[in-house]
RNA sequence: UGGGGAAUAGUUCAACGGUAGAACAGCGGACUCUGACUCCGUUAAUCUAGGUUCGAAUCCUAGUUCCCCAGCCA
C-alpha cells in the first residue's frame, strides 16, 4: 500500500472505464497487474505504469499483482528480478502475496496449446525464419499460407510434443496459430505461439526447451490470475485483437480486457531499455544506479524521494496521445517534496577564502542556525565562525554587473546567521585570479542584523575554514544534450558534463555527523543533496538531487551550474 | 499504398452538446537573513474546411499532420 498522497489521484480515461465497469456490475473487484520483463532495470517510464496499476487497485479497493513476464530466458536474469522487486517496493507499492511469474503457467499454457492444435487452430511450421518472413507479406500486401499450414492434427501434436521433448535444435520449428495470413493486422498473420529455445531459465532451469511468445502468454496469464483490466502501452494496441483471439479460443477461467495508454517521454532523456542497457554495458555510466540514469535505482541514489516520483506521475496524467513531458515538471515535483522535508545546511561548493582582518586571530565563536525555516520543530544547531572562512566563488565578482547583489570590492553583505562583512581587498594569483579576499566585519551585527537598521542586498552562505569538512560533491546535469535525444544515435549525444565532480567542497561539520544517513538536505542557496553510498568515514560524497530555482542564473545568462 | 491510434496555451492534462480550465514553464510584482520558499497578477490553445444544431473542442463528412505494426523481443 502506498503512503497517502497529499493530493487526490487524478481522473483519466482508464479510471473512467474501471468506474463504469464497477457501476455496471461487470466486476465486483478490480484486479490489475504490473508485468515487467526482467531484462533490465525499471525506469521512470515504468513508474507511470506502476502508479497506474497499483494506484487504480488501491483507489477502487482491488488488488494489483506483480507478475514477471519471463518468457524469454535468453534475455532475463535473476539480478533484474531482484532489482525490480526492490524498486517497486521503494516506489511505495506492495503486491502482498500476489507475486507471480508467467513461467508459473508454462504447463497450463502448453496444455492449452495442445487444445488449439486439436481444435485445428494451431500448427507446427517447419519453415526457416527467413522463409516465414518472406511469406508474411508486407504492410500493404497479404501474406501467403505456409506449406505446413494444413498438417494433420496428429502430426502437429506429435511434432509439438517432440519440440517440448527437446528433439529439435533452436529455430527448427515453431507452433503458430492458424488465423489469417491476409489480415491487415500483421499480428493476426499466423503468429508464433512457441519457439524452440534451449536456454537456462532463471526459474524453470532447463525443464523447458520451448517457450511461449509474449502474445500467447500474456492474456492467458491475465485470465488465470483473474485480472480485470490489463493495462499496457500504446504499441500493444494492435495486439489487442490477438489478445482477444486467444481468450475467445481457449477455455480460460476469466475474461480480462486490455487497455492502452501513452508511455512517458521526458525531455533530455531516453527511456529505452535497449539504450539504457547499452549505457551500462558500454561503460558510459557507472551502472544501473548511476545518478545520471533515469532508472528508479539511479533516481533513488540521486536522492529523489519516492513521494516526488509518485506526485510527478500524478501530475502528468494518463492519456492516449504521444507526448514529451518537460523535465522542469519533474524537477518541480522533486523540489516541492524536498523543500518541505530537507534540513538546511551550509556548504561551499567552490571555495574562495576570506580573511576577516579585524577578527581576533586564533579565536572562534558559536552562532545559532535554524534547521528549517518553515518548521520550528526541526530545531536549531550551532555553527562555528572564525577569522578565516570560505564563501562561494560565484558570490564574488571584482567588476560586478548592475544587478549583482553579492560580494565585490567595497561592498557589504551578510554572512548568514553571522555578521555583515565588507570586502576591502582582493588578493590574486599570477593569472589574475582572485585567491583570497580581505574583509572586515561589523561586531555589532552579530546574528545577522544591524542595530542601526541598515540593510544589505545579499546574504551569503559560508563555512569556517578551520571547522568545515572537506567533501566531494557531485553535480548532475541531463545525460543527453538534445532536448529530444535520438535513441538511434544516443552515443554522440551524451552530455560530457552530465557529471561534474567538485573535489574540494567544504561542508559544515553538522553534515559529517549522523553517519551515512541518506537523509536529504538543502545546501542553502544551492540545492538539495544527499549522501552517496561512495562516502567513507573520512571522505563524504554528496549528490546534488536538484538545484534550487536560480533566478539570478537566468538574469545573468550564466550557464546552469 | 494495408491495419491500428492520436491531434486543446510553449509543455502535460481537463472540459463527456451549454461561460475552454488547471499544473509546469514564461513574464511582472510583493515578501524575504536562501536571488529559495510563499503570495498576488499576467501572457498564452480547440489541426484545416465544410455540415448538423438555438448552441460544437465535443456530433457528421472530407482532408492534413504525427505515432505504432512486416522478431522465433516484450
Amino acid at each position: 500500500m502506498a503512503v497517502a498522497e497529499a493530493t487526490p489521484p487524478g481522473r483519466d480515461f482508464i479510471r473512467d472505464i474501471v468506474q463504469a465497469d464497477l457501476d455496471a456490475k461487470r466486476h465486483t473487484t478490480v484486479v490489475t497487474r504490473f508485468p515487467p520483463e526482467p531484462n533490465g532495470y525499471l525506469h521512470i517510464g515504468h513508474a507511470k505504469s506502476i502508479c497506474l496499476n497499483f494506484g487504480i487497485a488501491e483507489e477502487f479497493g482491488g488488488r494489483c499483482h506483480l507478475r514477471f513476464d519471463d518468457t524469454n530466458p535468453t534475455k532475463e536474469e535473476q539480478e533484474y528480478i531482484d532489482a525490480i522487486e526492490r524498486d517497486v517496493r521503494w516506489l511505495g507499492f506492495d503486491w502482498g502475496k500476489h507475486l507471480f511469474h508467467a513461467s508459473d503457467y508454462f504447463e497450463r499454457l502448453y496444455q492449452w496449446a495442445e487444445d488449439l492444435i486439436r481444435a485445428g487452430k494451431a500448427y507446427v511450421d517447419d519453415q526457416s525464419q527467413d522463409a516465414m518472413r518472406a511469406s508474411r507479406g508486407t504492410l500493404t500486401e497479404p501474406g501467403r499460407n505456409s506449406p505446413y499450414r494444413e498438417r494433420a492434427v496428429a502430426e502437429n501434436l506429435d511434432l509439438f510434443r517432440r519440440m517440448r521433448a527437446g528433439e529439435f535444435p533452436n529455430g527448427a520449428r515453431v507452433l503458430r496459430a492458424k488465423i489469417d495470413m491476409a489480415s491487415g493486422n500483421i499480428n493476426l498473420r499466423d503468429p508464433v505461439l512457441y519457439r524452440i529455445l534451449h536456454a537456462n531459465h532463471p526459474r524453470t532451469g532447463t525443464q523447458w526447451s520451448i517457450y511461449p511468445s509474449y502474445d500467447y502468454a500474456h492474456g492467458q496469464s491475465d485470465a488465470i490470475e483473474g485480472i480485470t483490466h490489463s493495462i499496457c502501452t500504446l504499441e500493444f494496441e494492435d495486439h489487442r485483437p490477438l489478445y482477444d483471439w486467444f481468450l475467445d479460443n481457449i477455455a480460460v477461467p476469466s475474461r480480462p480486457h486490455q487497455y492502452e495508454f501513452a508511455r512517458l517521454n521526458l525531455t533530455y532523456t531516453i527511456l529505452s531499455k535497449r539504450v539504457l542497457t547499452e549505457l551500462v554495458r558500454g561503460g558510459h555510466v557507472g551502472g544501473w544506479d548511476d545518478p545520471r540514469m533515469p532508472t528508479l535505482a539511479g533516481l533513488r541514489r540521486r536522492g529523489v524521494p519516492a513521494e516526488a516520483l509518485r506526485d510527478f506521475i500524478r501530475r502528468i496524467g494518463v492519456a492516449k496521445a504521444n507526448s514529451v513531458v518537460d523535465m522542469a515538471m519533474f524537477d518541480h515535483a522533486v523540489r516541492e517534496v524536498l523543500n518541505k522535508s530537507a534540513r538546511r545546511r551550509m556548504a561551499v561548493l567552490r571555495p574562495l577564502k576570506i580573511v576577516i582582518e579585524n577578527y581576533p586571530e586564533g579565536q572562534s565563536e558559536e552562532l545559532e542556525a535554524i534547521n528549517h525555516p518553515d518548521d520550528p520543530s526541526a530545531g536549531t544547531r550551532k555553527i562555528r565562525f572564525g577569522r578565516e572562512l570560505y564563501v562561494e566563488r560565484d558570490d564574488f565578482m571584482e567588476n560586478p554587473p548592475k544587478k549583482f547583489y553579492r560580494l565585490s570590492p567595497g561592498k557589504e553583505v551578510r554572512l548568514r546567521y553571522a555578521y555583515f562583512v565588507t570586502c576591502r581587498e582582493v588578493i590574486k594569483d599570477g593569472a589574475g585570479e582572485a585567491v583570497e579576499l580581505r574583509c572586515t566585519y561589523d561586531p555589532a551585527t552579530r546574528g545577522g542584523n544591524a542595530p542601526d537598521g541598515r540593510k544589505v542586498q545579499a546574504t551569503l552562505h559560508w563555512v569556517s575554514a578551520e571547522h568545515s569538512v572537506a567533501s566531494e560533491v557531485r553535480l548532475y546535469n541531463p545525460l543527453f544534450m538534445s532536448p529530444s535525444p535520438d535513441a538511434a544515435n544516443f552515443a554522440t549525444d551524451i552530455n560530457p558534463n552530465a557529471l561534474e565532480v567538485l573535489a574540494d567542497a567544504r561542508v559544515e561539520p553538522a553534515l559529517a555527523q549522523g553517519g551515512n544517513s541518506p537523509e536529504a538536505v538543502q545546501f542553502e542557496r544551492q540545492g538539495y543533496f544527499c549522501l552517496d553510498p561512495d562516502s567513507k568515514p573520512g571522505k563524504l560524497v554528496f549528490n546534488r538531487t536538484v538545484g534550487l530555482r536560480d533566478t539570478w542564473a537566468k538574469v545573468s545568462g550564466a550557464k546552469g551550474a
